[in-house]
DNA sequence: ACACAAGTAGACAGATCGGTATACATCCAC
DNA sequence: GTGGATGTATACCGATCTGTCTACTTGTGT
């Protein structure tokens, strides 16, 4: 094992060791200790790499971001361009939401909301990395969305992005294993009317 | 001021500031000595009215369920009765997100969506707290989808639920003082669809 | 051969956590 | 008028928090 690729090997296991647990209990209800624990790491050496805990948090966002979109954009693209293809992220969500995907497994709700759940106000830095996601997201939607509507694409995006806000939410809180489904049958409708 | 007035307001003074303070930085981020200070109120009178800081959640949930309902319930009522009760839910919501109905500011997101983003598990008792006061707040909306459409209610007021989270996240993470209004232009072509 | 970057284990600091204990004040009901 | 419920203030407990520190090991590149 070479020098470098076990500098990078440590500091992504604590990334992926600290967005699981963090995507699971909770930003704040997880300590330090317990993310050196589990990465099987000193904390001199997560100190090493990242400045605080902050940076951290800060890192897991960035790790959960690429992750997730990388996995979505993936799912779209296997579907025909399109009307296909936006009603291919229902279905991806249904994977999601019910764990038939491993790519994305476990789910316990979107990690940005989570986040911004503990950092509610909108000017916190952690809070406008969820922002940063949400709207990349939605832009990828826009991109497909585009070829089914040229002209109203940024109101359909818009109103798929409520749909897939409003799926997730069901499928966590309420623990609805439908969600996507529902979701994805208003998309359908939602897509008749806006068909050019 | 009666004993029992006394014992009353140090009690309610104690969950409506728990309640701020949970609802603005999160559960996990405020600690007993954090609510006891700002309520004004000794350490032992708190543990005296509560068990621990679990009772104390759980009675911030049933607070903010109660005011919640009441708050929406209040707005449904002004409106006409079937559509126009359905559509007011998100001239309700639009209010709330734009802090321009004292009886239910300031916004930070949905409450219970914001539990259950610290509480992920659903078998976890303050995240059936949640689901609670969500189906009750379902209910609610199914005896007005009711007056639209008997055969299609439970449908109907599902379909309302998906925009109104969906609503509520954009709002929040996002910052989005439209959401509402977007939600409501989806859920008058909802309503259309569904008319009788 | 040696300097340096990255790693280890673990003690430690100072603050804060949830929760308990002590000692005393107030007020109402019986 | 006394007991019990409710309140105050404050000290204290053991645990845990983030972050620093010392002392040592290992592997790589020059």
């Amino acid at each position: 094992m070479s020098q470098a690729s076990n500098r990078l090997e440590k500091r992504d296991q604590l990334i992926s060791t600290a967005f699981s647990l963090f995507y699971r209990y909770g930003i704040h209800a997880v300590g330090i200790n317990q993310v050196i624990d589990v990465a099987g790491v000193a904390k001199r050496t997560l100190y090493h790499h990242f400045d605080s805990k902050e940076a951290l948090i800060a890192a897991t966002l960035v790790y959960r971001d690429q992750q997730f979109r990388t996995w979505l954009e993936a799912r779209i693209e296997q579907a025909p361009p399109g009307e296909g293809a936006l009603l291919a992220v229902f279905d991806a969500l249904d994977d999601w939401f019910n764990e038939r995907d491993e790519a994305i497994m476990p789910f316990h709700g979107c990690f940005f909301i989570n986040t911004c759940a503990e950092y509610t106000d909108p000017q916190n830095v952690h809070h406008q990395q969820c922002q940063t996601h949400k709207r990349l997201v939605r832009e990828m939607l826009f991109r497909h969305a585009y070829q089914v509507n040229a002209e109203r694409a940024d109101e359909l995006s818009q109103e798929l992005v409520f749909l897939k806000e409003g799926a997730i939410v069901q499928a966590h809180v309420m623990a609805d294993p439908q969600a996507a489904l529902v979701a994805k049958g208003m998309a359908k409708r939602l897509l008749q009317s806006y068909a050019t």
